[in-house]
DNA sequence: CCCAACTGTGAACGTCGTGTGAACCGGGCG
DNA sequence: CGCCCGGTTCACACGACGTTCACAGTTGGG
């Protein structure tokens, strides 16, 4: 992760306390031209920028970040309670801000959140074992990098397979809780289902599955075994 | 703009003071049952929901909001300090947090901060996808340099879809969030529309929308990076 | 008021996923 | 050695689902 910026130089003791604590690297700048020189090759991480000194300055610097063309995020300004006012005059400037003075917790937690949205603004939700990743929201399936080509039944099956890894289920349980509850048909199609399931992972990964001799199958490595 | 939700029912003295001055509307809730009841007719303005006195509840009640086929935004979680690190665990559950006690201007600020979000941050006047540009000032559609004479209906759909590539919709998501809440029609009518659609995409670029079997239709490609 | 364009619905049609029966295989046990 | 039990594999038929079409209802502009 590159560093992030800061604002300003030299770094007030409570933040840099806050950064080290959370992990972070950070550089403190002292203005624009600062900035400039300081900024590593693949651009800053983000931006930590006090406006509770001098706001004029602060606010002269977050405008260059922002106004690049590939505008630095994410920033986040820190200000004291009556400088509220002054944020909304300047929405595009900053994507948060804490209210100083710095509560250590609160700062990481507003830093995280921003990584985290501006990595997947809608999180995918996954399901991933090993080599195998499902992608709940796009019903897609991937083996090793390579795309798999599932049908809903083979799907849902694996996916819920992958959800619990190294349990074993019955035939039964597995037509209750894949299938459906009220669905009443035999217990051969489980079977099929897994064999065609194997076949699409390929040679490698079919093993994925494993056969439970008088109770059922079982996906991934059992527990023991690890 | 459509009230807020506000959990728990009574609202805090100083939360209700704080939403007075800034001049939301809002509607206490008790639990999830109550805020399904109470909810208008075009959903939540959004929803503040303090987690400082039954943090349980409260998240319960944030999962529910936000595990909908129409999420609601922005969600603002209130906390005291030392919960803090909760918060962590449930990133997705919620756009933006304050610390108690609270501060008015703060939590207007933010809450301003997050419609703006939602209105201009996050979607921009063009939804582009591929060689596809939407323009929706104009309500003009473009498929590489080819202007494309789309109906209303046609050019919501497509806008709905682009601005969510990769995820699958079920016609059932699709009527609720192209058509709206209230609309109550045939899934056959999603299906014409798609058609529809793809005739006018023109061959090459007919595969942009596809059929998802047993679950519904996905615009563009999956996107497994970030 | 009429025409044209847009939108929704029902029905016909084709495809493909799915379940089932039966054959095949392999090991354990008498 | 042969029988039985359980799992695997295969082929096939049914039916669910999506696509397509034709048409009717609706809206809005001229």
């Amino acid at each position: 992760m590159e560093p992030l910026l800061v604002y300003p130089f030299p770094v007030a003791a409570d933040l840099s306390q806050a950064l080290d604590r959370a992990g972070y690297a950070y550089v403190g700048v002292t203005d624009d031209i600062d900035a400039e020189r300081k900024e590593p090759e693949d651009g800053w991480g983000g931006a930590i920028i006090m406006a509770d000194r001098s706001p004029e300055d602060a606010y002269k610097l977050a405008v260059t970040l922002r106004k690049r063309d590939y505008p630095l995020e994410p920033l986040i300004m820190v200000l004291r309670s009556e400088q509220l006012s002054s944020l909304e005059l300047n929405r595009d400037l900053f994507d948060d801000f804490v209210v100083s003075p710095l509560n250590h917790r609160e700062i990481e937690i507003r830093l995280k959140h921003q990584y985290w949205r501006l990595g997947r603004g809608t999180r995918p939700e996954l399901v991933e074992y090993g080599d195998l990743v499902l992608n709940l929201e796009t019903y897609q399936a991937v083996i090793a990098k390579r795309p798999l080509d599932l049908t809903y039944m083979e799907y849902e099956l694996l996916k819920f397979l992958g959800q619990h890894p190294g349990k074993v289920f019955t035939r039964e349980a597995l037509l209750n809780r894949v299938w459906g509850y009220e669905y009443y048909g035999g217990a051969r199609t489980v079977d099929v289902h897994v064999r065609r399931l194997r076949a699409k992972l390929g040679e490698e990964h079919a093993s994925l599955i494993q056969t439970v001799r008088s109770v059922g199958y079982r996906f991934g490595q059992s527990r023991w075994s690890g």
